[in-house]
DNA sequence: CTCTACCCCTGTCTGC
DNA sequence: TGCAGACAGGGGTAGA
């Protein structure tokens, strides 16, 4: 399940093989993604130097001089490059055939992602302008947090993990930032001190900076080989750990359902 | 506006 | 052993 660490170390994988590369042409295997694949894709696509890769959220956009080619990985895509020859299998729906002699392959066998083309400035794009701001940069803080979250009712899990407030907390990151930060996750946002929010914030920017390091030292083949960026094994406190023992005081921890995601934490340590 | 439930999909796991 | 059903999850969207 790609959260932004693995996005970021999929657009930083791929970027070499395709600055300054001409698109050779596209081949639609499976239209059928969460939303069909732009059915101008190919022809819009095809002759077009890419100029850079960039990334928002957990959204990748290959650019070109006449439009941009939006990706998401949905929850099991994965993007990366093959040799030409290399033979397309059943969940394999999208090829960029590049005039460099390689191919970028979008696989996604459950076809949660989506490939978009648009024409316009990318960041108009109904799927990208309302986003939130990226949990690295500075935009991200506890002044805009604690605003954001004044009078709200909703859980606090819940609320990182909207996109509108903060793009690319999933729900893994979320279970562990809020056990990191002491937090129960079903506490209401607007009921919360600034200062465990500003923990909050903290806590959010070192796991996910760290998870990106990690897969920027992990991660193996983007070229070749099936391409999976291979999952990081970080230690997960929390997050598939219910009922297990709590890595700080060892009780119990227990597992609750919030906006229909699971939901693990501890209830000594979580207040 | 805010919030919740639902839905898209299929590989994997659990229980009968 | 085989099969049915539950579950996983990002995020848009409909409806309360």
């Amino acid at each position: 399940m790609p959260e932004l660490p693995e996005v970021e170390t999929t657009r930083k994988g791929i970027e070499p093989y395709l600055v300054d590369v001409i698109v050779d042409r596209v081949v639609i295997r499976q239209p059928m993604l969460r939303w069909p694949v732009t059915p101008e894709l190919p022809t819009r696509l095809a002759q077009q130097v890419i100029r850079s890769v960039t990334r928002r959220g957990k959204y990748i956009a290959i650019h070109t001089d006449v439009g941009t080619m939006i990706v998401h990985l949905g929850m099991s895509g994965s993007l990366y490059l093959v040799d030409q020859k290399t033979e397309a299998l059943f969940h394999d729906h999208v090829d960029i055939i590049l005039g460099s002699g390689k191919c970028l392959r979008y696989t996604d066998p459950r076809r949660f992602g989506s490939i978009l083309w648009t024409e316009e400035d990318w960041f108009a794009h109904p799927l990208i302008r309302s986003l939130g701001p990226e949990p690295l940069t500075d935009e991200f803080n506890v002044d805009y947090l604690t605003a954001q979250a004044k009078s709200r009712k909703k859980p606090i899990k819940t609320f990182i993990m909207d996109s509108k407030i903060v793009v690319g907390v999933g729900n893994i990151y979320a279970n562990e930032a809020l056990f990191m930060s002491g937090i129960r996750p079903d506490k209401p946002a607007g009921g919360i001190s600034k200062k465990r929010l500003a923990l909050l914030v903290d806590n959010i920017k070192t796991i996910l900076s760290a998870a990106i390091k990690q897969g920027g030292t992990t991660l193996k083949d983007f070229v070749g080989g099936d391409g999976k960026p291979g999952y990081f094994k970080q230690n997960l406190s929390v997050y598939g750990r219910a009922g297990e023992p709590c890595v700080n005081c060892q009780k119990a921890l227990i597992e609750s359902r919030l906006g229909q995601r699971s939901t693990v934490y501890c209830p000594a340590c979580q207040k």
